[in-house]
DNA sequence: TAAGCAAATGTTAGCGCTAACATACCTGTC
DNA sequence: GACAGGTATGTTAGCGCTAACATTTGCTTA
């Protein structure tokens, strides 16, 4: 035990690491103090002495020593580790928003951890088991819950973390949280009305899960324009496309099989534009001569699809950032704006994928 | 205390809840029962009589206790927490990949815990410190680690915990892990071989990171065909695109403006395609009949891009799959296959993005 | 019915760490 | 040189849980 071999012996089976986990008892007894001056080294090390300090660093280093955090965790009852649920990891738009939350969440100290809902019931169990077992000190909310997951949420609520929404527009039940997203129906409708100015009165909408409320919003704010606009939208104007590809092409196939075919699709999400583009240059018409796309998300393939994509720009980074700043408040326990709501501005980006109808 | 009210007072600043933890202790007493008991019930319940248990579980549900998981992790040392390091949340591919390991994971328990290097160093600290804290119980890496990374590792690998290699390529100091991969090498050196067979002689070749050697085996596949069928690589044919769209546009000018302009574009991956594509057609060039270019990874835009992308299929989901299984037998510690590269089949998807070269 | 034995339950010692409290150690002042 | 008053360090009680060990209970069998 006490030969001072450089290297500790290697575990042979790595995954079984043989148990000799070098404690701070370890390391105090090679500094000769106790273990609350390595503690206090560690968490305020102004607090001990500069001839001590160095001691104990020295001790460190040599027993290679570094903290449980598991045992830390469980000890301040605080993990640093933040939850964060969204409906589809593949999401382009949710890597930007991941690239803010990962920015506050850095600079904050927070270990991240993400958790696809994949638009199933079953992430709400895991919600609420990360709520209830304090895994994580919060929780992004980026997806819609289903009315079971709210249920889920609302049960345990005496027992809640604090959980900030983000993107998705807030339904009755989930009111009571704080959320940054910005305000689908207007930006929704905002295209459609593009589309309108451009001439075109016939036009059908992709939207996506229908349990998602952001899509409803986006699809409220479709018909909100045409209304205005007093242009009436026939049955199967409006398709399911389910936020992905193959969602998309299958209602894109649907909408130019209509015998009212419309002149423009406005897509819920810019992976389903894609979609679109494809179906419709696969049935020989072009874009935007035939038919005009606007997307929704601004992702980094709309400036490159052909022709580059019209759509709506969301603030993916900056709602991510807000998000988690708001997160942090809450679980310091200072949040500055209580549950209100926060909108961030959208924008509609104009490229090439809109024309005026053909006739 | 005793008033017996169906709801709990909310805590009226959620995050700072009201600190009555409800712990086993108090279920105990509820029930009647030890705390070894209840302890019994959670983590045995065979072991306990069904009267007892029942007495138990409604002590449980009357009290709202859950098992505080922090305490579990600690006190069993385990925290059944994978963590995934991957350059880039954002590149579909991955999106594939993370499907199979999530897959895995939930069937064996497992929350995954997500980590994006974006190709700096920092992500080597973290890992490091992954590692010596037991956060996690394993780590899949999909990325390549720096000189730098790979030293932290191996400095700490005393207190190692398993790590399994996905997709990346083993350099020699991390071939003691086990790995999932193709063979990078000769799936470039087959999509090459592909273009010199449609005859074309002037191919260029667009790189990732030159960090990863992933990337660097890829290239090294590239030149293996070109050598082979006698072919000379221009200086200037070889350009990094860093994996991104912005970085492929960029590569992409330099080789459309290339005096002996490359009659086809091998893209180390499909997003960097999807740039070229972009920047070829801004050029007015057309794709295949002015200019060939494959991709690899097959992602699901690979197929819908115009025209359709001829690639490399990896099996993502597959190697995702595997790659937390053997995972998952290392932290049990009865890997089965040891450190045993284990590679699997990838294959050339054929679309339209490739012609004959017009002169 | 008492012994014997297994099954069921209880008791308790920590896991590694932090923080509250207790004690020791300085330094300067009169 | 004794004392106050601060500063630096030591001692120790848990956090909630699990598992090893100790004890009780219930049931069988002679």
């Amino acid at each position: 035990m006490d030969e001072t071999s450089t290297k500790p012996e290697l575990a042979t089976k790595p995954g079984i690491s043989n148990k000799p986990e070098i404690s701070i008892k370890e390391v105090a007894k090679v500094a000769g103090v106790s273990i609350a001056t390595v503690s206090r080294c560690l968490n305020d090390p102004e607090s001990v002495r500069e001839a001590t300090r160095d001691k104990v660093d020295k001790a460190i280093v040599e027993t290679g020593y570094s903290p449980n955090v598991l045992a830390q965790s469980f000890r301040r009852g605080k993990t640093n580790v933040i939850m964060v649920v969204l409906p589809s990891i593949g999401d382009p738009f949710f890597t930007d928003v991941l690239q803010g939350i990962r920015t506050v969440a850095r600079a904050n100290g927070y270990a991240i951890m993400i958790n696809e809902t994949q638009f199933n019931t079953l992430a709400a169990d895991e919600i609420g088991a990360m709520m209830v077992s304090r895994w994580a000190d919060g929780i992004v909310l980026l997806a819609s819950l289903s009315p079971y997951g709210t249920e889920v949420l609302s049960a345990r609520s005496h027992r809640a973390i604090p959980i900030v929404v983000g993107c998705e527009t807030i339904s009755p039940e989930l009111a009571r949280f704080p959320s940054v997203h910005i305000d689908n129906v207007a930006a929704a409708r905002e295209a459609t009305d593009y589309l309108i100015s451009m001439g075109h009165k016939r036009i059908g909408f992709i939207s996506g899960e229908e349990t998602s409320l952001l899509t409803l919003d986006r699809e409220r704010g479709y018909r909100a324009a045409m209304k205005a606009a007093k242009l009436a939208i026939q049955t199967g104007w409006v398709v399911q496309g389910n936020m992905n590809i193959p969602g998309a092409i299958k209602a894109t196939r649907s909408l130019l099989n209509h015998k009212h075919r419309p002149t423009a699709i406005f897509c819920a999400n810019d992976e389903m534009a894609m979609g679109a583009y494809h179906e419709i240059k696969s049935a020989g018409l072009k874009i935007p001569e035939d038919i005009s796309v606007v997307g929704f998300d601004d992702t980094r393939y709309a400036e490159v699809t052909d022709p580059p994509l019209t759509t709506i720009c969301q603030p993916a980074e900056e709602i991510g950032e807000r998000t988690l700043y708001r997160l942090c408040k809450a679980i310091e326990g200072k949040s500055e704006l209580g549950d209100t709501p926060e909108i961030v501005p959208h924008k509609l980006i104009v490229r090439r994928s809109v024309g005026k109808p053909r006739r």
